[in-house]
DNA sequence: AAATTGTGTTTAAAATAATGAACATAAGTT
DNA sequence: AACTTATGTTCATTATTTTAAACACAATTT
């Protein structure tokens, strides 16, 4: 340990303060986020402090990007915000764009038997991320699909009917009104159980696997 | 800097080798993730030390989950495996997996009068570029919208009723089943045109060009 | 106003992540 | 076998993050 000498504020990580929310050039801004995060949940830094388990001092620096926090660090504040890791560090960068992405293969849905029948209302034309449907199926229609790729989002929402889902090895059961969201990067699958037929809505996000 | 003698292998943060992917009481374990893509990349360390600016022993130590990366290393290390760096995270990480939205959990929005009914399905996380709807609306129901700004597309499916639909100068009527795509970047306006209640499920897609 | 409390920031010291060079081992070559 | 070469691991040192305590500054309270 050495020099290390002028105000203690200037690392050669983030140079003083710049609160662009980058693209893609460099490591994720996370400060920001972090800061907003916990002002939401009401809490100063003494706070976030003890409930993580890091110190007020870095966490003060962090929330101004003047530190480069270690995974660790990060995962204890995520905890503590109670807010997927993950979904922290992706805040400011990659938002999910639309545009310019190979075209992914569309996913196959196979309506089995013709008791469950799919409506395609509408796919983003130059790009295949989003695709939207209506659906209908009498008691004991079944839809089988595929995955739809790593990170591919589900979003269904049941009108009418009773419905269950299975993705991987989980299953929930749903009933008019109510919304499910669920990765549909494995195989899953819908079933009606009836007795009236299951109607809904349903908005698939698929992820572009690409850089960054 | 100080003791910090015996074999290096052993520091407080990862007590050797336990390869047991964790679920949720610790950090994300990177390294074999990490390993497995760079063999996937048919790369060696060193070549993956000149790749990604990280050396090789740090990335040694790293892929045996020796070490605590900091946010810039997974980064570089990310980049240089043209890998999501939050994919790389969440790769051992317990997936999220449903999230079930309940009948009086889904937010909805209602006119003045009552007539339009508006129930937000969705948004996609922080970035606000897709949102979607379902909506119910009695006879002279009617939902008035500023514009959701420069390139906005509203996609717009009546399962029933009648609807007039009126963006700037123009404007359409729909009946049962037909799907209509419009721009919203001026205000906008939806009416039911009865006698029975439109009902209908609608996708925004925002253009976001801001850059924060 | 002085004192207290609550908040975020800076400072000096300790802990530890990252580097570059040396080491170990195995697989091919001569 | 002795020499390379290729790969990953460990060592000693350096660079940084992290901590704990001190500081600064407002906003209340006495």
């Amino acid at each position: 340990m050495q020099q290390k000498k002028e105000a203690s504020s200037s690392s050669s990580f983030a140079r003083d303060a710049f609160a662009r929310q980058n693209t893609s050039d460099r490591p994720p801004l996370v400060g920001k986020e972090i800061q907003r995060l916990r002002q939401e949940h009401q809490l100063t830094l003494d706070e976030l402090a003890s409930k993580s388990g890091v110190s007020k001092s870095i966490l003060s620096q962090i929330e101004r990007d003047h530190s480069n926090p270690t995974l660790s660090t990060i995962w204890r504040i995520s905890q503590a915000l109670k807010q997927p890791l993950v979904d922290m560090l992706s805040s400011g960068q990659e938002k999910p764009r639309f545009e310019h992405l190979k075209v992914n293969q569309t996913p196959v849905v196979s309506s089995t038997d013709g008791k469950f029948v799919l409506k395609i209302l509408g796919t983003l034309g130059t790009v295949s991320t989003l695709q939207w449907y209506e659906f209908k199926a009498e008691e004991g229609g079944i839809l089988e699909s595929e995955s739809h790729g790593s990170g591919s989002l589900e979003n269904l929402t049941l009108v009418s009917g009773k419905l269950l889902v299975i993705s991987g090895t989980e299953s929930r059961e749903l009933i008019s009104g109510e919304t499910l969201r669920f990765l549909t990067d494995s195989p899953h699958r819908l079933e009606s159980l009836g007795p009236e037929p299951a109607h809904g809505f349903m908005v698939n996000l698929l992820n572009s696997n690409e850089s960054f």
